[in-house]
This record gives structure tokens, sequence and C-alpha cells, in this order.
RNA sequence: GGGCCCGUAGCUCAACUGGCAGAGCAGCAGACUCUUAAUCUGUUGGUUGAAGGUUCGAUUCCUUCCGGGCUCACCA
């Protein structure tokens, strides 16, 4: 018996054994609860004590014991369900011997069902007054301390079940996800849209500018890859008819893990038949003003030192206009539009600029690192970034009044990308010229260039609507909603190393 | 992948300039029938992430490795 936690836990399957002795199975195959302890505070939580004795409420409730206060023969339990807490009064002369007894054989961390009924406490605390204990399951492991809970983030993300037994404000976050989640929905499917699921083991692995990952299939014995996008996927099924289309799913991106990326995270991407970006803006503007209400009851969020406002309309940047215009600001002479077009002076401005930019791309790629270094970490409050250039914008339709541009926005929020959309390309010879394109970065090296696909060009070639699309991405959503800073604490099972 | 930082009891944290590894909580024994970080008395518990090195002596300094965090790059 070297270390503690042993000695721990062979105390503690010692009071199993003596608990077993009582006459107690160690695992009850069920507990026929009346009331959730949740479903007790939210019903009773505000009752005051002489109305709760006139009523005497009986209840049989069940959780686990998150501490013990112990009076020689009288103990107070903190019972929780995950996510509410109530107070157990346990005295000797309310129960029977054995169910006495067996609240001394019980440690912290224990699973039991609670029989009584309620009251409050001389300092007015919402109570169960004890009559029967059930034993339903024992907590071997000796669990993190009361007060300052678990802090170490790699326990708390490799074991997030002690997270959320020990500190209360992860379930909070998980609910905002799961209520986001549903908000989205409610959203889409009022507005007529079909919620589908397309494959996330794709023969090419298309949609987004990615490194995917690659599996196998035995029996076909065919190469496949875990999908980086849905998206080429949802657009043959507007092709198919169906005009409005989502899916929220998770996508595999094989890159870096950072605070805002996760290798698996989930995306929301829907169709829209006959819509250009113009429209998507709004409706996006409208649609996560709403989920905000929803979720947390304002449109108005605290995210880390700010005050984030959904309410529409959202700052709208044009992406080389405002390059220009900071570029102008920060220099201290004009920079017009035209110099981010051609690829001399944008990397001559980069250079000037202080920007680094990787060899061998080209002037719309320049604009775009150019804006992003600039604009970037001010873009606080949502903001629209729209007018992408073509070039870094494979699978969007080009503006009528400039080729060189494409109907395309992202919008920010909190600093960070939660948003992409454009107007979706559907000429057929011009998708399979961005797709050579493409291929020719790919030959130079560029492993996140897109793939030829000939059956989505063959789709087009069937004719697809003119149709807006666009792709939200729902754990960033999450992080803002819920003031969380990084995407590890908005997934339950972030993507760790493996230990050993 | 680069830079910076962290890893000490089950949990939260100390340990000065290199000098006997400590506290609170939890646990154990005892007292206590309305407490809520209950209180009081006593007490168990350590391969200081791992392996090397420097040193009379390493939690402390150096090297390598393992794991994690922040940040940069890339993206959603």
């Amino acid at each position: 018996m070297s270390s503690n936690e042993e000695a721990q836990v062979a105390q503690r399957r010692a009071n199993l054994d003596a608990i077993m002795a009582l006459g107690c199975a160690p695992y009850p195959n069920q507990f026929p609860l009346r009331d959730t302890v949740s479903a007790l505070v939210d019903a009773h939580g505000t009752v005051d004590g002489p109305a709760l004795e006139a009523s005497r409420i009986e209840t049989v409730t069940a959780g686990r014991i998150l501490s013990i206060r112990n009076f020689g023969k009288a103990s107070f339990f903190v019972l929780s369900d995950g996510r509410s807490r109530i107070q157990v009064y346990i005295r000797q002369d309310a129960l029977s011997e054995q169910a006495y007894a067996l609240s001394r054989l019980l440690d912290f961390g224990d699973q039991i069902g609670v029989t009584g009924h309620l009251f409050r406490t001389r300092t007015n605390e919402l109570s169960i007054w004890a009559t029967d204990l059930t034993f339903l399951a024992k907590c071997f492991i000796p669990l993190p301390e009361k007060w300052h809970g678990l802090q170490d983030v790699e326990t708390r993300y490799r074991q997030r079940y002690l997270d959320l037994i020990v500190n209360p404000d992860v379930r909070r976050v998980f609910e905002i996800r799961s209520r986001t989640v549903s908000a989205i929905r409610e959203v889409l499917t009022g507005e007529g849209f079909l919620e589908v699921e397309t494959p996330m083991m794709q023969p090419i692995a298309g949609g987004a500018l990615a490194r995917p990952f690659v599996t196998h299939h035995n029996a076909l014995d065919m190469t496949l890859y875990l999908r980086i996008a849905p998206e080429l996927y949802l657009k043959r099924l507007t092709v198919g008819g169906i005009e409005r289309v989502f899916e929220i799913n998770r996508n595999f991106r094989n890159e870096g893990i950072s605070t805002q990326h996760n290798p698996e995270f989930t995306m929301l991407e829907f169709y829209w038949a006959y819509v250009d970006c113009e429209r998507l803006m709004a409706f996006t503007e409208t649609m996560l003003s709403r989920v905000a209400q929803q979720v947390v009851g304002s449109d108005e969020v605290t995210f880390g030192e700010h005050r984030i406002s959904l309410r529409a309309p959202f700052r709208r940047l044009s992406l080389r206009h405002a390059a220009a215009e900071e570029a102008s600001r920060r220099l201290g002479v004009t920079v017009t539009v035209d110099e981010l077009r051609s690829l001399d002076s944008a990397l001559a401005l980069a250079a000037r600029l202080g920007i680094p930019v990787p060899p061998g791309i080209g002037p719309g790629k320049v604009a775009t690192e150019i804006f992003e270094a600039l604009w970037e970490d001010q873009l606080i409050q949502p903001t629209f970034i729209h007018d992408f250039p073509t070039e870094v914008s494979p699978l969007s339709k080009q503006r009528p009044d400039d080729p060189d541009t494409v109907e395309r926005f992202e919008l920010y929020i909190g600093g960070f990308e939660v948003a992409n959309a454009f107007s979706e390309l559907n000429d057929p010879v011009e998708q399979r010229r961005r797709f050579e394109a493409q291929l020719a970065d790919r030959a130079r090296g560029d492993a996140e260039a897109h793939a030829m696909d000939e059956d989505y060009i063959r789709a087009l070639e069937y004719g697809m609507p003119p149709a807006g699309g666009e792709g939200i991405g729902i754990d960033r959503l999450v992080m803002i909603l819920s003031n969380s800073s990084s995407i590890r604490d908005v997934i339950l099972f972030p993507l760790m190393r493996s230990r050993d």
C-alpha cells in the first residue's frame, strides 16, 4: 500500500464489502425515482419553508454524492444529478437501522437513491429529509477536491467525466452547444430547408482547401478520405432538386491543432437555390441574432474582455478596399485597390508592410494575406469580409462586373472566422478551369489545393440552379456564445496525444 | 513544425541563492442530531513526469525524451 490513492481505493472497496454485508445490492439494475434532482430544484427552489411543510412534498430521487458533512448521528449530503444540486439531511432517528448503517459507509462520489420529503433547514437550504437510502454504485477513486475543483486542463480534457462531475460550468457550455444546434435546426427547417447526411468517407476529398485524413476500405480495396467538407455532395443535391438543403456534421482536416482548430470539427453547411451571397448576409444576421436570443437570451454576449453584439446589421468590409485603406493609414501614403490586383505591386506592398508571403502565389492570395495581417485581430464585432479574389475561391461565382472578384464573404466574430459563404459557381466549364488551376497549384507542391472531381462537374453539366451556400463553424460559434477561449472547451473529447 | 512556459501526495498549491520534500482539502481514528469550504483533536500518504549529467549534496542547474498550455504559421 505505497500510495495514498491505493489506500483510499482499498478503503472504498472495504466500504462496498460492508455495504453488501448489510444486504444491499452492489450494482442494482434500476432505481424507480419519482423526480430528478433538477426537477425538484426547478419546481421548489423558490418555495419557502412554511409552504414546503404545509404541502409535505414526498419524493424519491437519485444522484451522486458531492460532499458529506458529518455531525455524529446526523449528516448532510450534497446530491447532484449532473445539472442541479440538492442537500440531503440524514438523521439516525429518521432512518431504519440498515439505511443509517448504509449512510455511514457512503463515500464522496457514490451514487445513491434518496426517499424523503422536502423542507428547508434553519439556514434556509432546500433539503430532503431522508427516510430511506438506496445504494446504487460505488465511487472507488477519490474525486478531485470540492473547493478548487479540477484545474489541470490535460486531465479535464482526457477525463471529461471528472470535469463534468466537479466543475459545474462545463455542463453549462455543453448545454449552450446543444441549444445552439437545436436553434439553428429550427431556423433552417422553418425556412423550408431539408436536413441531410452526406458521405464522411469520400474517394475525393473536396469542397475545401485542406489536407485530408486517409483511410482504406478492405473489401473494395479502395483508398478513402475522411471528408474535409460536405460541399460538393450538398451541391449535387441542389442539382437533384433539393433547393434548400443543410447538413450539420463533422469535418476532418489533417492540420495543426490550436485554440481555434481541432482535427475534427462540426460544421453547418446550407445551400439555398435562387439566392446570392447578398441574401445570405442578411439571412446570417437574422439567424445568428435569433440563435443567440434563444440560446443565451440576448443578442449581446460577453467574450473575454469584449462585449459582442450580434444584432443586425453587421459591419461589412470589402477585402481589397479595406486592405488598401489600412495599408494607406499605416504607411502614410495613398495605396490604391489596383496596387493589390497586380502581382508585382502587391508583393511590393506586402514587403513595405513587413508582411511575409509564401513564394509562388498570385496577386489575389497576396491581397488576402495583406488583409488578414492588417485586419484579422481587429474583427471582434461581427464583420462580413466580402469581395474575395477569384484566385483564392475555386468554388465561388464571379461578380458580373469584375471577373477578378467573386461573390463571397467570410464572417469574423471575436477575432476569428466563423462563417464562409458565396454565390455558388454552377458553370461546369468555368468550374473545370478552376479545378485545373488548382491542379497546377498542387503540382507546384500545394498539398491543400483542390483535386479534380469529374463527377461533380458532370453534375453541374445537368444544370445546377443559381444558389448561395454557406458554412458556419459550430464549435467557433459556440465559443462565442459560451465565452470559451479555446475550441477544446466546447468539444467534449478534444483530440489529445495518446499516453504511453 | 518554430518560440515561450508548465509537470511536486488522490485534488489545489508551497519549498529563498543547490542543503532533511511541506500545507490545505480528501482519507483514517475520535467528539458532535440544522451544517454548507462545518468545527475540534490525533494521524496515514512522495520513484518531485522519465532517463542521463554536473555536484559532497539536485524539486532546484544542464542535456535528451514524454505529456500539456500559450503563441506563430494554416484554416472553419
